[in-house]
DNA sequence: TGTACATCAGTGAACGCGCGTTCACTGATGTAC
DNA sequence: TGTACATCAGTGAACGCGCGTTCACTGATGTAC
């Protein structure tokens, strides 16, 4: 993903050839990237034939219809978030407070900067939503989040449920990811540092002050 | 708002009169009813046109354009939400922790049984964000839980940044809110107490564990 | 009280728009002999 | 290696749809005299 236009045009029309090279995924990229950029809302299907080089009926030879390369869309952003929140445990270390914290911080980082797949994940239609692909992705995703507070609870002796401090502190940098999404943060509290209330804030849902 | 569709009709057609009583309140409390039953993106003006008993170009009698009225349903809403809030916190007490508590699940009450209007409020367009009424309703909002804590810390001695604290629930009963909404809870932890959860976590993030 | 008239709030038909999708087609590719 | 042919992945034109908005209009209302 994050193409920028030139490249994908290279990918879809590869030297004056009638077929392309790999339709399928260069469409998934295009909408994936148009979706990032302006919203889910102004999506269209026919903007991601143009970006690629295709007449807006090419993409019925890959996908039945349009909800499902946006239930491939979503799937990536599942991939992808998940992706980086493991690369932030493993940058601090497994099981420590400090890859827990890094692992809230960058799911409002993935908010940020894919933003309208985002949206996508958490607010999509119910047909993306329930695609068997996106539970199981977004299963995974949670359950490496309390993986690694059980890790942590047991090395510290603490015999806090796992689950039920996962579940708040993902409530806690969901919350975090909209807010700052929709500068509604910035209405309010113009100067607020959100990876430093994060961080203040994930001790406080462990049970452990200070 | 949250008419009946007759009811609506009954407003919409007073007893055969070609002058409508008040077109441009039945418009918006239409719009603000079809947005939370079918939600924004299922939306248009026209169906609101129908369910009023008007024509499509009734409208712009009483407004610039469509977005003009889905700004009117935005205001409305946080109008709606601070209502609850306030009625929340005026049953349990001023400046207690109850009552602080009762807000944050008020806020969730709303996100649930207005989740249209609520995704307008904090995902709509810059167009709706931007109003000043919109901005100053919202602003009024969140001060109003800014003062609560902040007699609640002053009546218990406690010296916590009450701005802070309170982005900190806003963010919480923000996150709880959106991922209810969507139904993201139910396929990860589908026994979630969501209240009880919120009654557990506010005290925590007061700085006060529980 | 009655009439003339300006104003206002509706109507209904039409517009252009862009969308998702379908259709019959055609050019390129790969395989069998 | 060369040819015949089935298959596949594209094309381009067309479709129906519902939308937001505009237009000239008309019926109802309220006011001045």
């Amino acid at each position: 993903m994050a193409m920028t236009t030139e490249e994908l045009q290279e990918t879809a029309a590869p030297k004056g050839k009638y077929h392309h090279g790999d339709l399928r995924q260069t469409l998934i990229a295009a909408c994936y990237d148009i979706i990032n950029e302006r919203g889910a809302d102004a999506f269209s299907l026919a903007d991601a034939c143009r970006l690629a080089n295709v007449s807006t009926a090419a993409p019925y030879r890959h996908f039945k219809d349009r909800d499902e390369i946006l239930a491939e869309v979503t799937a990536r952003g599942f991939e992808a978030m998940t992706a980086r929140a493991v690369e932030a445990v493993e940058a601090q270390g497994e099981g420590t407070l400090e890859g827990i914290v890094a692992m809230g911080q960058a799911y409002v980082d993935f908010a940020l900067s894919e933003g309208g797949v985002f949206r996508l994940m958490f607010g999509g239609a119910p047909a993306l939503q329930d695609s068997e692909p996106v539970i199981e992705l977004g299963n995974n995703c949670f359950g490496y989040l309390i993986q690694q507070i059980t890790i942590y609870c047991m090395a510290h002796g603490m015999e806090q449920d796992a689950g039920a401090v996962a579940v708040k502190m993902w409530t806690f940098v969901h919350g975090a990811s909209a807010l700052l999404m929709d500068d509604k943060y910035e209405k309010v509290t113009p100067d607020l540092d959100v990876k430093a209330m994060i961080a203040d804030a994930i001790p406080m849902l462990l049970g452990k002050p200070g």
